[in-house]
Order: C-alpha cells, then sequence, then structure tokens
RNA sequence: GCGCCAGUAGCUCAGCAGGAUAGAGCAACUGCCUUCUAAGCAGUAGGCCAGGGGUUCGAGUCCCUUCUGGCGUGCCA
C-alpha cells in the first residue's frame, strides 16, 4: 500500500502534468481547513509565477481534470488558489478495508533494507539509574520500534557508560574501603575473594568518590591511575570492575524490564576498547594525530566553523583514554561488524559538541565511510516544575524505579474504585498504566527541547495522556467483549454519520504519521497520532450507540470498526514501546 | 567573550518541506451517566506567536537584529 498523501499526490502530480505543468506543484498535504477539504493542495501558488497565470485559473484548470475522479467526492479551486480535496466515502472505505486486511495496517516498508545502528541509553555504570536515564532509553527504544516496522534492519546497543573515569574514581574508593582484598594489589590471582558490591552502595560509592577527588588530589590521581592501569588490563582491576559491571547492570535490567526496553547489543565503552590501537594507527597513518601538551590530539576545525572546535583528545597526558577515544573506536567496530548505513546516538543535548568532535574525527580518517549518517539525536533536560533539572521533594536525584514505582502506586489507588479491572490483574495493570503514563508524557513532547515533568500531571491520568489511549481501548475491548456475535474481521459497508468518517478520515493518516516520524526521527507525531485516533473514536462512541443498533449491516461494520481502533491503537502503543491493558 | 538551542493562552505543550480563521491538555465556568467503562463527551472564556526590521502573493514557520532564559566552550562522561 502507498500512504494516502503519495497516492494523492501522485493523482494530483498527473493532472498538473496533464494541463502543461510541472508535475512537482502536485503535492498534497492534510488539509488545515477540514471544514473546507480533507487534502489540500497548494502548487497553483509556486507555479503562478513561472508560468505567469494566476493561481487561481492554474487551480482550476487542475481541479477540473480531478472532478471526474471517483477518490474524490469533490476536487474545487478555491480563492486565492488552493485546490480542495475531499475525498468520496467509497475512497475511505476502501483504504481502510485495504489496511485492515494488510499487515502492519498497511503502513509502507522502506525501499532500501538499510542497516540502522541505534544508540541509546548509556547509563553509568558507576550508579544506579535515575530519572535522568529515562529519556534516552524510551525514546532510543521507540524509534527502533519504528525504524523496524518501516522496514529497516535495526540493531539497538545500550553501550554502557563502562570505560572511563568514573571506574577508577569508583575503585579507587573501593580499595581504600577495603584494602585487605588482594583485587587492589599487584598480588591478585584468580579466583581471589572480591569484596561484596550492590547496586544501593554504588549509589553511595560513587557520588562519595566524585566528590572526593574534587577536593582531595591524591585521591584525584590514584584515581585517574587506575583508569589507566584498569584500561591497560590489569587483573585485579579488571576482576572488580567486572564485578560492578555484572552488578550495576542486573540491576539496570529490572528497570529495562519494567520499562519495556531491550537491547540487541549489551556492549559498553569496554568492548570498544579491543580496537583502540586499530583506531589510533589508522589516525596516525593519515597523519591526523599530533602531540599537544603530552595529549595526543586530533584537530576537528573545518572552514565554515563560526568558532573555533576545540580538537579531540585520543590520549589523554595521563596515558589513559577518554570517551572520545572509545566512541571513534566503536564507531570502527560497528563498521567492520554491521557495516551501517546509518548510526543514530539518542544522547543528551550537552554532547552535542563531543559528537561533532567524534564524527569529524571518524569521516576525517576514513573510520566511517562517507555514505554513513552519523546523528546525534539530542535531547533535553527533564525538568522540575522550577524549570530546574528534576529533583524529589528533598532535593535529591530520584532513582527510576522510585519514579515507577509512584506510578504504579498511584494507578493501583484509581484503580481501587474500577468494577472492570479483574482482581487478581490489577496490580500488573496499574504497573502498565504507571509506565503508559510516563512514556506517553515524555514522548509526546519533542524531544530536542527541555520540558517540565511534572508528576502529578502524569498521574492524573487525565487528558491526552497515555492512559487515554489505554482507556480507549478498553472500552472497546468492552464492547466486542458484549457483541455476543463473532463479527469476522471483514470489511466496514459503509459509512453512516460524521464521527464515523472523521475518526476515519483520522485512521488512514496513519502511515503518513509514521512516516513523517521517521524523516523527523520525532516519536511525538506517533503519539499525537494515537491521541488524534482515540479522541475521534470517543466522539463517535459517545454519538453513536453500537450494541442496541437495529441495522444488522451498521452493527457489523461498527464492531469491524471498533476492532481496527483497536488494533491500530496498539501498533501505535507497541511502536511506542507501551504495554496495553484488558480493562481498567 | 564566543557558539548552540529555546521564547506560542494563567500553566504544560502541539503546530509534521511558508498556505486559508494559530490548536490541544490542565486549571476556570456550563451542561451530559434508569443504553456499549464519566480515566469520558459537548460547550464558554482565554493569544500583538518575546520586541523590531526584512524576504514572499502569503510568515508562528525563512533571513537579520535586540532582549530574556537554558546549555556548551581541550585532557569528566
Amino acid at each position: 500500500m502507498e500512504t494516502v498523501i503519495k497516492e494523492l499526490s501522485a493523482v494530483v502530480s498527473d493532472a498538473f502534468e496533464r494541463c502543461g505543468y510541472d508535475r512537482s506543484l502536485g503535492s498534497v498535504i492534510v488539509s488545515n481547513r477540514p471544514d473546507l477539504c480533507h487534502y489540500q493542495c497548494d502548487g497553483a501558488f509556486r507555479g503562478a509565477k513561472a508560468y505567469g497565470k494566476a493561481p487561481l485559473a492554474i487551480a482550476s484548470e487542475v481541479a477540473e481534470l480531478l472532478k471526474g475522479n471517483p477518490v474524490f467526492a469533490e476536487a474545487a479551486a478555491a480563492a486565492p488558489g488552493f485546490i480542495n480535496l475531499t475525498l468520496s466515502d467509497e475512497k475511505i472505505t476502501a483504504y481502510i478495508n485495504e489496511m485492515i486486511s494488510a499487515e502492519n495496517a498497511g503502513i509502507p516498508k522502506a525501499e532500501k533494507k538499510e542497516t540502522v545502528i541505534i544508540d541509546y541509553g548509556g547509563a553509568n555504570i558507576a550508579k544506579p539509574l535515575h530519572v535522568g536515564h529515562l529519556r534516552p532509553h524510551i525514546i532510543g527504544e521507540a524509534l527502533k520500534r519504528l525504524m523496524r516496522l518501516l522496514g529497516y534492519n535495526v540493531i539497538g546497543d545500550v553501550h554502557l557508560g563502562d570505560w572511563g573515569l568514573q571506574m577508577g574514581l569508583v575503585i579507587a574508593e573501593l580499595s581504600e574501603r577495603y584494602p585487605e582484598y588482594s583485587c587492589f594489589s599487584d598480588g591478585y590471582r584468580e579466583g581471589d575473594a572480591l569484596p561484596e558490591i550492590t547496586a544501593e552502595a554504588l549509589n553511595e560509592i560513587y557520588p562519595y568518590a566524585s566528590q572526593k577527588s574534587k577536593t582531595d588530589p591524591a585521591f584525584n590521581e590514584k584515581a585517574h591511575r587506575i583508569t589507566f592501569e584498569l584500561q591497560q588490563g590489569k587483573a585485579g582491576y579488571v576482576a572488580v570492575w567486572k564485578l560492578i559491571r555484572r552488578v550495576s547492570v542486573n540491576d539496570f535490567k529490572e528497570s529495562y524490564r519494567r520499562l519495556n526496553v531491550d537491547f540487541d547489543l549489551w556492549y559498553g565503552e569496554s568492548d570498544a576498547d579491543r580496537y583502540v590501537g586499530e583506531a589510533i594507527s589508522i589516525l596516525r597513518e593519515k597523519g591526523l594525530l599530533c602531540e599537544d601538551g603530552g595529549a595526543q590530539i586530533v584537530s576537528v576545525s573545518e572552514e565554515g566553523d563560526k568558532a573555533q572546535i576545540p580538537p579531540a583528545i585520543i590520549i589523554k597526558s595521563d596515558g589513559a583514554i577518554n570517551y572520545q577515544t572509545t566512541d571513534i573506536a566503536t564507531i570502527l567496530q560497528r563498521k567492520l561488524d554491521f557495516s551501517p548505513d546509518k548510526i543514530w546516538y539518542v544522547v543528551d543535548k550537552r554532547q552535542e559538541l563531543h559528537f561533532t568532535q567524534v564524527f569529524r574525527v571518524s569521516k576525517k580518517a576514513g573510520i566511517a565511510e562517507e555514505k554513513t549518517e552519523l546523528a546525534h539525536l539530542s535531547f533535553g533536560t527533564m525538568n522540575g516544575a522550577d524549570g530546574k533539572p528534576y529533583k524529589t521533594r528533598e532535593g535529591g536525584v530520584m532513582r527510576l524505579s522510585e519514579l515507577l514505582d509512584n506510578a504504579a502506586s498511584a494507578a493501583m489507588e484509581k484503580m481501587k474504585d474500577s468494577d472492570y479491572a479483574a482482581e487478581g490483574d490489577i496490580k500488573k495493570a496499574a504497573e502498565k498504566i504507571g509506565v503508559a503514563a510516563i512514556k506517553f508524557g515524555d514522548m509526546i513532547n519533542q524531544m530536542s527541547k527541555d520540558y517540565v515533568f511534572d508528576l502529578d500531571k502524569f498521574l492524573s491520568f487525565e487528558g491526552k495522556t497515555g492512559t487515554y489511549i489505554l482507556y480507549t481501548i478498553t472500552r472497546i475491548n468492552s464492547i466486542l467483549k458484549k457483541a455476543e456475535d463473532s463479527v469476522s474481521g471483514k470489511l466496514v459497508a459503509g459509512i453512516y454519520s460524521q464521527a464515523e468518517r472523521s475518526l476515519m478520515l483520522r485512521l488512514i493518516q496513519t502511515a503518513d504519521a509514521f512516516w513523517a516520524a521517521a524523516r523527523d526521527k520525532a516519536m511525538n507525531y506517533v503519539c499525537e497520532n494515537a491521541y488524534q485516533i482515540a479522541a475521534a473514536f470517543s466522539m463517535f462512541y459517545h454519538d453513536n450507540h453500537i450494541l442496541s443498533e437495529a441495522d444488522i449491516n451498521k452493527r457489523a461494520s461498527w464492531l469491524n470498526l471498533c476492532r481496527f481502533v483497536r488494533s491500530l491503537l496498539i501498533l501505535h502503543m507497541d511502536v511506542l514501546g507501551i504495554e496495553t491493558v484488558e480493562a481498567m
């Protein structure tokens, strides 16, 4: 299937061409005057100058040709030069019938099955997940699902932050607390006992060590040395590091399970370590590497830069590598393993300069091929109601698990009054509703902007929320359950009401919304489309009583429409990585 | 200082390659449950799209500029 916009654009472009105009003028958009028409074309304005004609004259000529087409109930030129297109009920119905019988609601797939690596998550293993980790995980997961649905070969990599100074800091602190363990000395042998480490302990140790390094130069020096020695493979440090990594990742996985987030690759910065040597040799061979103040750097300034961009530091003066180096080595690794067409990084916008440096070095050195798209999909900060980075009431950083608990218990509270939720499933459903509220509430915002995270707003479960979508689905479930006649998934028979028509017009925009989301890497389009469908359904539901409908055909048609709306909403939620509930 | 990003209703945000009358949710006010879940539906009110200049037949959208805010700015990640 083709999306409606593509299909209509082709029809209108043909008409422009037959009238002697350039077919590029025939692009169609969804009407912004739904009172006048469903879709519109503004090409006559653009053609007016080139052809020396009034826009309205061109529009009229083209509209005249479109009039006979059964796709349209009406195709008319409107002053000062719009072409207004109203679809016929037959066309709307036929399109939806096609969607119903097609795979994935007929959303077309990409022409080429390109490989896309999405690097998202990126949590630092030195400490547990906090609310700041929410965005990269859920947005990355949703993008992965969207691109996969659209026919791309998508690889999600968690890319843990596990190879930098933060590890040196934690190990240095542990060595001072547990000096008796051999892993902190040269005498470590494989199998020697290691200190007990829990995620809870890391939550305290890392901030403590980080603070200490700022006031205690000797400790700071030690942490840097340990970082270097770890990267050199010193056995005791590697053993402790592996333990920390295991403990943290296990802890992360619990939150990932709750968030419905999963990865194809559980790599970290450390996994690029074996490519660091080769990456550095390439930089050296190409003559890009130079020494500066004891460090090995690569200059990245280019003609046309508005400001001097600082060089990438490949080897620090203390001998250790930093995360620019591991990110460059990771690009090399990915090229060798997957030869990706695109690598997308879902990372905080504050790292923009870092990625500019990494991308430039990689392209200059040929570590990334010229045709490979390297993109930093930056997201904004999650702020509290005061406009500053989100904190708990006590001023601390809220753990991600705590946030999820809060959302689940608020949903639980609400479910208690429900007559519908099955007793045993309430807890499960409440958890899903809480997660849906959080994820939808986040992703409906344009990702690059900072946004205000208002917990109460998410937990109110009213209005334009994930809960609204889930609620709409449960209402449909309820109808379908009560409709004893098992209507086969056959076709919609006709259009009986305005609310129904509006709903159907929303449904047919889905493929365009998904493709626009992929084009702009904007999951908020998918959220918005889901909301619009649910809202249109609610109106239809309110205006038409389905189960008491006496006309057999009408009733069957409506039930099928309900069934399709449900599956389409579930498809939206699935792309967003949000699970739905049977009843609530 | 320089660079990047943002500024749309009281609040939180949309506005998907410049199109016709700028939309939604919340909050406020009015209605609607003896028929499918009221976590809903319908309605009222609320805007010099930060200010100024430009490009265009047409600007919230593009360009310049001022103001305000956030972030970044060579050995943290």
